[in-house]
DNA sequence: TAGTTTGTTTAGTCTAAACTCAACAAACTA
DNA sequence: TAGTTTGTTGAGTTTAGACTAAACAAACTA
């Protein structure tokens, strides 16, 4: 393999994260900052990461701030100076249990609202209109309730953890093995 | 609450799920689809999607595949008859472990790949590059790298369980809460 | 063979949202 | 006060991709 600079390797993981961010349906912004961030001993700030990055200080300014808000990264002040700086969340683990427990009020829980009044309509219905169809669909929409009821105090554990690491997922890892 | 017909309830199911659909990220054609083969108690024909969904042929043409290929739906024959029809997988355990199967060859391994590659270019660097920017950098990256084996044999384990149900989950859970 | 019924493919349209650019606001500095 | 430095906001542009419409292919039927 050609030995190459750092620079160029920091550019190349660059692009690396913001496919990922893309393909999981994130601005490829997302990537590019956290990249930088992650793979920056010291915080930076806004300008270099619109050097680092080449986007624009609006699209930084937005996706940082959202960034923020999922837990990836932290914003930081230095005294004496107006400046906003970021540093990456290298914890993935805290990262997981912080995106999962960002989907309160979320479209998320709207639409497995949705799913629940679905089920209490039709529980709802006068007894002319329960006929085999009815009791087939009636079944199934309970059967997904339940499914996703399931899911979601899997995730309420998860996001209750106080901590969670490598260890944690071999433990799982050993039960299910099993 | 008022009550309403059969016909109404499954039409807000379906819109539901489109919903749930988009949020994903997925096309809402696919969310709508499922729906349908979800709550009819029989197999569907494309013709019959396409009226139930309001989607044209080739929308449900190529999104209904797509399902399949997730395992989230099945084609079947009927002999004699040219038709395609189509029926839900009702185990969404079953469709976890499908679509996490699936994972193969996808973008997302040629994202991940691509992180274990830069891994792999700092290791090659030459000596005098190595200041305490290249530490950093690599001991990071390194530790991304090893997240993702943690969740990569995670997820191994769970598609090669035969059976996941309700009650994996809640032996799941278990350990958390401890 | 021509005609029908089915599913697929392709070229083009439309929409949502990421991004750019520039104006703006807020907090400081001379 | 005017001038700088910083981050945010809003209008317009661009882009990705889901969807439509229509041509096409394949397998049958008369």
């Amino acid at each position: 393999m050609e030995t190459r600079s750092l620079e160029a390797i920091k550019e190349d993981f660059i692009q690396g994260l913001s496919q990922i961010s893309q393909f999981w349906g994130l601005p490829k912004s997302m990537g590019a900052i956290f990249a930088v961030l992650y793979l920056s001993p010291t915080a930076v700030g806004l300008d270099e990461l619109v050097e680092k990055t080449g986007f624009t200080k609006g699209a930084i300014s937005t996706s940082v701030r959202t960034l923020a808000r999922m837990g990836l990264v932290h914003r930081q002040s230095k005294i004496g100076d107006r400046k906003d700086y970021y540093v990456a969340e290298s914890d993935f683990y805290k990262v997981v249990r912080s995106i999962l427990k960002g989907r309160e009020n979320s479209e998320f829980d709207r639409a497995l609202a949705s799913v629940k009044e679905t089920l209490g309509e039709l529980e709802a219905s006068p007894n002319q209109e329960r006929n085999e169809d009815w009791d087939f669909a009636k079944n199934r929409v309970a059967e997904m309730q339940s499914f996703f009821d399931g899911l979601d105090s899997l995730v309420r554990v998860i996001t209750a953890l106080e901590t969670m690491n490598q260890n944690t997922v071999q433990k799982v890892i050993g039960i299910l093995k099993k």
